[in-house]
DNA sequence: CATTACCGCGTACAACGTACCCAGTGGAGG
DNA sequence: CCTCCACTGGGTACGTTGTACGCGGTAATG
C-alpha cells in the first residue's frame, strides 16, 4: 500500500523527513554498481558485491532502492547523463546529431553492459528526459513531432546496432586473446569449417573482408553515420 | 578437455555413435523453451521448467545442451529460421528488403524476449547463416561487401530499435491494463506530473501526440522503413 | 522526554544453474 | 551368443542469487 503508490523509481523520494541520517546515497550506490559492471560485467554487480564495494551490508541497499531491477534503471539513467547535449539546438542540426551519435557510441563502449538491459520505455529518468528535450529540440522546428520521433529512432537504432556488434565481437576477441584480424581467420575453427565448405560464399566474403579491413571501426561508424544523416536530410523540408 | 574442443554449440554433435537412443532432442527442448518464453518470458524458462514441459528430469537437459546460455543461443537461432527469405535475391532489392524487415519485425513481436538476449556475434547458427547468405545476397551485386554490411546493419538497427520500443511499451500497457492512448495521459501519474511541470515542452508534445496518434504502429513502421530504403537507394550506384 | 519513523544489517528462505553420481541400456567386438 | 562400456535419464546436493523479515539503535517531532 505505502509502496504501491510509487509507480516508478523517480517518484519515490530518496531522503525521508525523519530518522537518522543515511550513511549512503542512491548516487553512491549507483556509482559503485556502474564501476563493478564496467570492470566485470553487469551480472557480477550483485547486491552483495555492490554493498561490499561501498562497505555496507547487503540488505542496507534496500533502504535506498526497492529492487535490483530498479537499481539497474538508475544505472541506465546515470549513463544517459554522460551524453553531452549542452546547448544542443545549436542551429546546425547536422553537427548536433553527429555530436549526439558520437557521444552515444562512446558511452556504450565505455559501459558495454548497457546492451544487456532492455530499455523500458516508461522509465523516464531525469537524465533521459533532459536528453529527449535537447535532442528532439534539434529537429523540432523542421518536422512534425511523430516524424521527429521516427528519425531519432532511426539514428539511435543505427548507433546501437553497430555498437552492439562492436561490443560482442570485442568480447569474443578478449576471450580468445587474439588480435581482431587474426581471430576470424585462424582461431575459430568453426568459421574455418564454414568457409572451407564452400556453401556460404557471401559469409566467406565477410570473413575475408574482416581479415583485411581497409576501414577502422571509427571510420566505418562515421561513414555509416553520414549515410543516416543524409537520409534524415532527405526527410527534411527544403528550408534546411 | 573433451568438451573444450567444441568452441561453440554448433560444432558439438547432437547424436553420439553408441549407447541407448535419446528420449528427447535438441529441437524438442528448444521448441519447449521457446513456447514457455513466448508465454511467460525468458526468465520463466528455467531448466527445471523446460524439463517439466517435455516431461523430463531437470538434469536430463544437460545431455543435449552444455548450459542454459547455449540453449538460449539455440533458441535465438531457431527464431532466425522464422524469417522467410526463400528465393531472396529476387532482382527487386526493395521488395526483398521490405519482406525481410516485415518478417524480422513480426518475429520480434511474436517472441519479445529476444530483445533481452544480447546477440553474440560469433554464434553463427545454421539459420543465421542462411539468413546472412540470402539477405546479403540482395545487394551483393550492387555494392562492396563492407558497405553491404553497413547498410544491413542500418536496416536491422532501424527494425530492432522501433520494435524494442513497441515491446517495452506493450509490456507496460499490458501491466497497467489500460488502452494505449489512455495510458500515457491518465494512468501514469509520473508522466502527468512531468507534463504539468511545464519544464519539458517537447516531452509534453510527444505525450500529446501519443494521445491522438494519427498513424498506427504498422503504418509508422512502414513509413520509417521507406525512409531507410530511400537512404539505401541513395547509397547504391545509379545502375539500380 | 516520549513517540515515531527511520537507520544499518544479520538471518533465513526459495529458486536458480549445474556438478556429481547412480543404475540401467543397447550397439560393437569377440 | 556374451561382454563391455559409452551412453542414457534423472535424483541429490551445493553454491549463489534476490530479497522478506525483524532486530536494536538513532534522531527529529510532539
Amino acid at each position: 500500500m505505502t509502496d504501491a503508490e510509487y509507480v516508478n523509481i523517480w517518484m519515490r523520494p530518496e531522503r525521508p523527513a525523519r530518522g537518522p541520517k543515511p550513511a549512503y546515497s542512491r548516487a553512491q550506490i549507483t556509482e559503485a554498481a556502474i564501476r563493478i559492471a564496467d570492470a566485470e560485467g553487469l551480472e557480477v554487480a550483485t547486491m552483495r558485491r555492490i554493498a561490499a564495494e561501498i562497505g555496507a551490508g547487503a540488505m542496507s541497499l534496500y533502504r535506498y532502492v526497492p529492487s535490483r531491477d530498479n537499481l539497474v534503471e538508475l544505472m541506465a539513467d546515470r549513463l544517459m547523463g554522460e551524453i553531452d547535449v549542452t546547448g544542443m539546438p545549436s542551429g546546425d542540426w547536422r553537427a548536433d546529431l553527429t555530436r549526439y551519435a558520437d557521444g552515444l557510441r562512446a558511452m556504450w563502449l565505455r559501459h558495454p553492459w548497457i546492451a544487456t538491459v532492455q530499455r523500458s520505455l516508461p522509465s523516464f529518468g531525469p537524465n533521459q528526459l533532459l536528453l529527449i528535450e535537447r535532442l528532439m529540440g534539434v529537429l523540432d522546428a523542421h518536422v512534425a513531432i511523430d516524424e521527429n520521433l521516427g528519425l531519432m529512432a532511426l539514428l539511435a537504432g543505427y548507433v546501437e546496432g553497430t555498437v552492439r556488434e562492436e561490443i560482442s565481437s570485442a568480447k569474443e576477441i578478449r576471450r580468445s586473446g587474439l588480435s581482431e584480424s587474426e581471430w576470424m581467420a585462424r582461431s575459430h575453427s568453426y568459421v574455418e569449417r564454414l568457409v572451407k565448405s564452400g556453401e556460404y560464399p557471401i559469409f566467406t566474403k565477410i570473413v575475408m573482408e574482416a581479415r583485411q579491413p581497409h576501414l577502422s571501426r571509427d571510420d566505418q561508424f562515421r561513414y555509416g553515420l553520414q549515410r543516416v544523416l543524409d537520409c534524415i536530410a532527405a526527410a527534411l523540408p527544403s528550408t534546411a
